[in-house]
RNA sequence: GCGCCCAUCGUCUAGCCUGGCCUAGGACACCGCCCUUUCACGGCGGCGACAGGGGUUCGAAUCCCCUUGGGCGUACCA
């Protein structure tokens, strides 16, 4: 095991989204590669918008993603004790100072400065006030920032950043219920935890500066920093609910594949050559932060589409199978036990572009007695094909049931026919699957087995002798 | 407004650091042809970009500057 130490640290405000998926990835990656250690940290200081079932959400669809953390998850909430100590400690340093400005008075300064033109920042009002007996006025803890000078440090992915000191005011690092602040504790988090880098989002460049200085106030050795570029709509917007699903659990609902949204999102920022198709394993060995790209990057379904039917297309047809029943429960379907659903999904790989595609075009499998399609079944199921049916039926009850056996059986129903393979093979289709549009004949009866497709093909000739 | 970051086909990107191999490569999407038992899959081909302007240089997508455009930040949110 290495040194590198590395976080995924989520605010359980919501469900985990794509953006928040792929730091979470390039983390994880990461720390395999290496062989270091990856931690999970929930950041819910917040206790008003913090809630469990958001913990449980994004801990549910990193377990889906595969993103198994080595420690954690170490929740902030448990930890104030340990920041209170920290603040205590800048405070007796006198590195932070309390500030009595009410949030009116800092509403109306930022206000006026806007106007003028200037950044809003905090005044200082409070930061050179004598020493003050408690006497229950309300405070916050300011965070005495150093004023002049630059603070700089080198980005993995975009190089050097500098900030000129003035830019930074006096930030809250405890607000006046006690508690603490993000800029704070992440500090506080990332030191104690030991880590040896911070990946993160992008727009968290700017917080950076101010928590360089935290960490020397504090007497921490600083980490290095990777910032990720963030993921934007199609309209280059930072990436919402009204770009379609940004819930990482919404794409396997909508039937993705959980290597699927691995491989599009870690190809979103991130490229090596011109290769398109990596595994789990694959990439904890050919990730690195050195062909990260600098630039955000636009959202595109259409590739995570074509991603996932790839893995359709090439997944284990047994373990689809297996998801495929997710998905058919979904619509009321319970898979007959003596159709094997490995077969089904073989017959559907090369069809479906997601599971939920899978399990539409699987239902017809799992329905009895078949429902046709009025128009297919006004055509393909007539007294024209009633002799079809006949024969089929005939050859099928001694065929073979495997590939050959009933390849030899439907070749045989053409001879004695005189039919051309149009002719006898829509109807077939029409027969077994109620519709024009389906898997290969030959697959369909395979899956259904014999007893099913000599009951399906009993069933449509009657149909053509009712007329 | 101010600060930070970014800029190659519609989109994701290779190339940029270490200028010439770039008449800029790959992928998604789109279009066409082929294959074909339906629907698909697949195969082949096509369309399509160095944001603009100045430099530096024998030579710039690659280096420098400006402009423009975009993103992020500017909370007692994280």
């Amino acid at each position: 095991m290495s040194q590198t130490r590395v976080r995924f640290a989520p605010s359980p405000t919501g469900y985990l989204h794509i953006g928040g998926a792929r730091t979470a990835l390039f983390n994880y990656l990461l720390a395999r590669k290496e062989q270091g250690t990856f931690i999970l940290r929930i950041e819910d200081t917040d206790v008003q918008r913090s809630t469990q079932q958001s913990v449980d959400a994004i801990l549910d669809a990193m377990a889906w993603l595969g993103l198994s953390c080595d420690e954690g998850p170490f929740y902030q909430s448990e930890r104030f004790d340990l920041y209170q100590r920290k603040i205590q400690q800048l405070l007796d340093t006198g590195k932070a100072y309390k500030c009595y400005c009410t949030p009116e008075e800092l509403d109306a300064k930022r206000e006026a400065a806007r106007q003028r033109g200037d950044k809003p920042c905090y005044d200082g009002t409070c930061r050179d006030l004598p020493p003050r007996a408690d006497d229950g006025t309300p405070y916050v803890v300011r965070f005495k920032s150093q004023q002049q000078g630059r603070t700089s440090f080198v980005d993995r992915i975009k190089g050097r950043i500098t900030f000129d000191n003035s830019e930074l005011d006096d930030m809250i690092i405890q607000r006046s219920d006690g508690t603490p602040t993000y800029n704070f504790v992440v500090v506080v988090d990332d030191a104690e935890m030991g880590l040896t880098l911070v990946l993160r989002g992008d727009d968290h460049v700017n917080n950076t500066p101010r928590q360089i200085q935290i960490y020397t106030a504090l007497g921490y050795p600083v980490p290095e920093f990777a910032h990720v570029p963030m993921i934007l709509g199609a309209d280059k917007k930072r990436l919402s609910k009204r770009h379609g699903a940004t819930s990482v659990m919404a794409y396997r609902d909508m039937g993705y594949l959980p290597e699927a949204l691995v491989n599009y999102l870690v190809r979103l920022g991130w490229s090596y050559g011109d290769e398109e198709i990596f595994s789990m394993d694959e990439l904890v060995e050919k990730f690195s932060l050195d062909n990260v790209g600098r630039s955000a990057g636009v959202f595109n379904p259409e590739k995570l589409l074509w991603l996932n039917e790839h893995y359709i297309k090439t997944g284990d047809a047994r373990r689809l199978g297996e998801l495929l029943r997710f998905y058919l429960a979904r619509i009321d379907i319970v898979p007959a036990e003596d159709i094997d659903l490995a077969l089904v999904v073989k017959s559907l790989q090369d069809r479906s572009r997601t599971m939920v595609e899978m399990a539409q075009k699987a239902a017809f499998y799992f329905t009895e007695p078949v429902v046709h399609d009025a128009k297919a079944r006004a055509k393909f199921i007539t007294a024209e094909q009633e002799e079809i049916f006949a024969v089929l039926h005939e050859e099928l009850s001694g065929a073979t049931f495997d590939s050959d056996g009933v390849e030899a059986a439907f070749k045989r129903v053409l001879e004695r026919t005189g039919l051309k393979f149009g002719k006898v093979g829509q109807p077939t289709r029409v027969a077994l699957s109620g519709g024009t549009s389906a898997p290969g004949i030959y697959e369909i009866m395979l899956a259904l087995g014999r007893e099913r497709c000599l009951q399906r093909i009993k069933a449509a000739r009657e149909l053509c002798a009712n007329g």
